[in-house]
RNA sequence: UGCCGGAUCGUCUAAGGGUAGGACGACAGAUUUUGGUUCUGUUUGUGAGGGUUCGAAUCCUUCUCCGGCAACCA
């Protein structure tokens, strides 16, 4: 039996593989586990910005739903209200919309406080749970090591009625912080040390973001996570690998508790060149004034990217190219500039900045005084829905400095004394006397323009190799506009000896001043354009009537760059 | 030294006994009024040794290296 061709059958979408998470996913639902039911939630604890990596875990969380047909719930993991805010809760939630997802339900683990008290008088009824009066510290010496058991604590065999009178005690405030906490009863002697009889509350006379002074003990994490996850009826639980050895616990609680059976699994963590990911260290630089804020430009926070310039569809496209494994990894953050690059491309207007704190002026002799011209030039050549708009054009215009070289070395595509170049969307010019200061200093450069040359009416027939950006001096705009480099020095930090404050990069940030062309008038925060020949630039919101802010997504490729490293 | 993971081009990521593929990067060329974009081509990889097999990245075995775990944090 031979198969009829399909018709047009080459634009099969190319097959992504499954990553090891929708595996096991399709075999659920192939098994006919949960009735099919797909349903993922992320978990922030609301004390901090969301980055990056976070950034991948959403995409993970709600991609997987989505493309099961399931749900996907945003849940805060609010269990220690020292740390926590209503601040971090507002900004989770506007980045993770702004990323482009719509979360199921709102949740807090804090919703279940009640709940969790119930499960954990449950487990002391059960006598798998006890109230220890040790310290932190007798605690912790009990613990043992990874390599040596650790010991009981002498008040492990206390009476479930004794227990259940002193924990209720805990929740009634008799106890100040720290007095008592209550432990599961598990085993002293595991190899794993989060099985050697884990707290699961501790006493904190602390006012919680959500509820208030209602409650002075609070769960930890071990206790609290994986039952919300049950009451939620997630199916599968997704985190970082940190949290592999927390899954045996997880799945004791909901043994003991006999709970729905959620699922934990464990992804890798995203890792990116030239900058850090954790929270502390995140917290570390907005702290010490290393940057401007957790949205500084310069941070790998999402808020940080949004203001540099990113987009929500160049960082969910990044999320998908880095693939989900369980391997440590260290993403180039080149990656992650492709990404955006490739995105601006298709969409931002072309604009000319002259972004040059000392541009060259240069004059065209031969063109007359106070004429001005208006020329065409194309909004975006990758979109020719996008147009064209008018640039006055005048006989003295700003260029870049490094797009003139009195002796250029060879390939050099630009001016240079006696040599042509294209102003581009207006005339070839000739460079005739370079004009200095007294100190040797380039102060202007006196050029010829050819009339015949005019961009869309070239009869000129010479053929120049480069063409360069410019703005008529006389209708130029003064903007502001910082150049961002890479946070760090080094690649990989962690790698490093010393601290990663020891690898700041001291010229991470650049401000500089820039003439850009008159359409830019009124721009508004957000949006964004290209500078040619320069880079993607986004509209800061220190934006206002009198000042023109303008940030650096990133730079274009530049291969031109590339080839003098070489040299 | 205990337990749990992991190891595939430079960086990520596929292939689950049957041609080691893709992306980014790099390199070379073409096109280009952005040294951009686009297009074409090239390069480089299964940590090591042993075994099973007609056939191993994949199975077995020994070893090496890397990461995580000893907060009343998450």
């Amino acid at each position: 039996m031979t198969e009829a061709p399909r018709e047009a059958d080459n634009r099969v979408p190319e097959e992504r593989s499954l990553n090891f998470i929708e595996q096991i996913v399709e075999d659920d639902i192939a098994a006919g586990r949960n009735e099919g039911r797909v349903h993922t939630r992320f978990p922030p604890e609301p004390n901090g910005y969301l980055h990056i990596g976070h950034a991948k875990s959403i995409c993970l969380n709600f991609g997987l739903a989505d493309k099961y047909g399931g749900k996907t719930n945003l849940r805060f993991d609010d269990t220690n209200p020292v740390t926590e805010d209503t601040e971090y809760v507002e900004s989770i939630k506007a980045d993770v919309r702004w990323l482009g997802f719509d979360w199921e339900n709102e949740f807090y683990a804090s919703d279940y406080f009640g709940r969790l008290y119930e499960f954990a008088e449950k487990l002391i009824l059960k006598g798998l749970a006890y109230v220890d009066d040790s310290s932190a510290e007798e605690i912790a010496a009990q613990k043992g090591t990874p390599t040596e058991p650790g010991q009981e604590s002498p008040y492990r065999n206390r009476s479930v009625e004794e227990n259940l009178d002193l924990f209720r005690r805990m929740r009634a405030g008799e106890f100040p912080d720290g007095a008592k906490v209550l432990r599961s009863k598990i085993d002293m002697a595991s190899p794993n040390m989060h099985l050697r009889d884990p707290i699961m509350y501790r006493i904190k006379h602390a006012h919680h973001h959500r509820t208030g002074d209602a409650w002075c003990i609070y769960p930890m994490y071990d206790f609290a996570h994986g039952q919300s996850d049950s009451i939620e009826g997630i199916t599968h639980s997704l985190c970082t690998l940190e949290f592999e050895v927390h899954r045996p616990l997880y799945g004791w609680y909901i043994e003991k508790l006999e709970i729905f059976p959620s699922r934990q699994i464990e992804f890798s963590r995203l890792n990116l060149t030239y900058t850090v990911m954790s929270k502390r260290k995140l917290l570390q630089l907005v702290n010490e004034g290393h940057v401007r804020g957790w949205d500084d430009p310069r941070m790998p926070t999402i808020a940080g990217l949004r203001r540099r310039g990113y987009t929500p569809a160049s960082i969910r496209d990044f999320a998908d190219r880095i693939g989900i494994a369980r391997r440590d990894n260290l993403i180039d953050v080149g990656l992650l500039e492709f990404c955006i690059r490739e995105e601006l491309n298709k969409t931002t207007h072309r604009v000319m900045a002259v972004v040059d704190e000392r541009p060259l002026k240069v004059v065209l002799t031969n063109y007359p005084e106070g004429q001005v011209e208006s020329v065409s030039i194309e909004n975006n050549p990758e979109d020719s829905a996008s147009g064209n708009r008018q640039m006055p054009f005048s006989r003295e215009v700003y260029i870049e400095r490094d797009d003139f070289m009195e002796n250029p070395p060879k390939k050099y595509f630009r001016l240079s004394p006696g040599g042509m170049v294209r102003l581009k969307a207006a005339y070839i010019i000739k460079c005739e006397e370079v004009v200095k200061d007294e100190t040797g200093e380039i102060t202007e450069l006196r050029c010829s323009y050819i009339p015949e040359s005019r961009s869309g009416s070239d009869t000129s027939g010479l053929k120049v190799q480069g063409t360069i950006h410019w703005v008529s001096v006389a209708h130029a705009l003064e903007a502001e506009v910082r150049l961002y480099d890479r946070l760090l020095t080094v690649e990989d930090p962690s790698a490093e000896e010393g601290d990663f404050k020891d690898f700041i990069n001291p010229k991470s940030l650049e401000v500089v001043r820039a003439y850009v062309e008159p359409s830019l008038q009124e721009v508004h925060p957000g949006e964004r354009f290209q500078f040619m020949r320069k880079g993607y630039f986004c509209v800061d919101p220190d934006t206002s009537a009198d000042r023109m802010v303008f940030n650096r997504t990133v730079t274009l490729k530049d291969t031109w760059a590339k080839e003098q490293k070489k040299g």
